[in-house]
DNA sequence: ATTGCAACATACTCCGTAGTATGCCAATCC
DNA sequence: GGATTGGCATACTACGGAGTATGTTGCAAT
């Protein structure tokens, strides 16, 4: 293959076979520190020689994989995507009424939330973006895909949501697509407010996702 | 007063009397323009150029009553968080139990938020901006005082679900900040979501704004 | 009628930053 | 063991955009 495709090339293979181990590894370490940033300082606010500094390298390498800017930022968006979309898939796979469903793929979405603040953070400020009129026409065809996803996985939550009220599990007076997007806020919303508290156990972050779904399935009232 | 003091007198102003008229209608139409093109193209995303263009003007204009790019984002910000600090602080006074003001509160908080959704996505970049390092030491300020405001504000839903605490309306056994963090969130995540469809009645935005309050007080269960 | 200043527009500087072109080295393959 | 290539670093260009310095105009008070 011809150098100028090496980005393109990458970009594909993400989604098939493992790779050199090692080239993988620089890849995975630039995207880390490429979340980071996004997270800190936001798209505009991040250069690429930031990403390099943190890196403890130079903008070639960065350049060497990615392709432009916005590739990389749409790169860290896909990784984040792919993680919440495994773990709520996975919650949704087992049985169990709607209702049951529901608060399980919520709780992983939480968990997800906390777990790659980083990477989920730059995902919340994806589709914040989602509107501001990425360039050009290729990006305009990453930032659509990963739209898409973004959709596909609002449809999840819908159809466990709609399976609840088939079961009698869920009220059947909701507005399905604004309690999904209420509920979905709720959790997105940590992005903005959660840290992960130095020396913060696994066990303590499974506890806040849990009740933070319980307060969205339940309600407050008393 | 000096020339150069212009700026500082005019963000002074704001908070005390009326101003001749011609003037404060100047900088409205400026901080609308700001508040679009902000919640467009993000803040690093949008040039004051930008924004002058939009205004049919040119920088001149906006750097007469603006020190900097970030006083005229803060500005925007202030604006959105007073909106939506009236609007709460006025659906708190009345009385009734702490569940009902509660509701009260979150209605007119999700009212706002669709009616004035160019400032109160910029409001909610503004929080996500907060730990993103305001370079200048005097930004910091602006921006830990937005911060402070920000923290009062969420103060008030906290106040209000204690009250309903002790009079037995809402459940005891809830975490009430992470409980509060998450109602806040699934309301401001309408930022991200809510474009009003043309021709919408302002009937339909209360109906909307109802729905997604009682969701989040009531549940989902059913 | 003049002066003074508010309310802008115009024209410029200067710097950060995205992207590129090129250089360098070590490993791998004929 | 020369050539090739992947994996970067270095050096450079080009440009957009924040902020400034300097007009220009019209109104308002004296």
């Amino acid at each position: 293959m011809a150098k100028n495709d090496m980005h393109r090339e990458w970009a594909l293979k993400t989604r098939g076979q493992e790779e050199s181990g090692a080239l993988v590894e620089s890849v995975v370490e630039i995207l880390d520190c490429a979340a980071l940033c996004f997270t800190e300082m936001g798209f505009q606010g991040t250069s690429i020689d930031d990403v390099a500094r943190r890196l403890g390298a130079t903008k070639g390498r960065i350049y060497h994989y990615f392709r432009s800017k916005t590739d990389l930022f749409f790169e860290v968006h896909r990784e984040g995507m792919r993680r919440l979309m495994d773990a709520v898939n996975e919650a949704m796979a087992a049985g169990g009424t709607g209702r049951e469903k529901l608060t399980r793929m919520l709780e992983a979405h939480a968990l997800t939330m906390m777990q790659n603040i980083a990477y989920e953070a730059v995902v919340v400020q994806g589709v914040h973006m989602h509107r501001l009129g990425a360039t050009t026409p290729e990006q305009r065809i990453s930032l659509d895909e990963l739209m898409d996803i973004r959709h596909k996985f609002e449809l999840l939550f819908v159809e466990a949501f709609r399976q609840g009220q088939a079961d009698r599990s869920i009220r059947q007076d909701a507005d399905v697509s604004l309690a999904v997007k209420g509920m979905l806020g709720a959790v997105n919303w940590m992005a903005i407010w959660y840290r992960p508290r130095s020396g913060e156990a696994p066990e303590q972050q499974r506890a806040m996702a849990r009740r933070i779904t319980e307060l969205q399935i339940g309600g407050i009232a008393g």
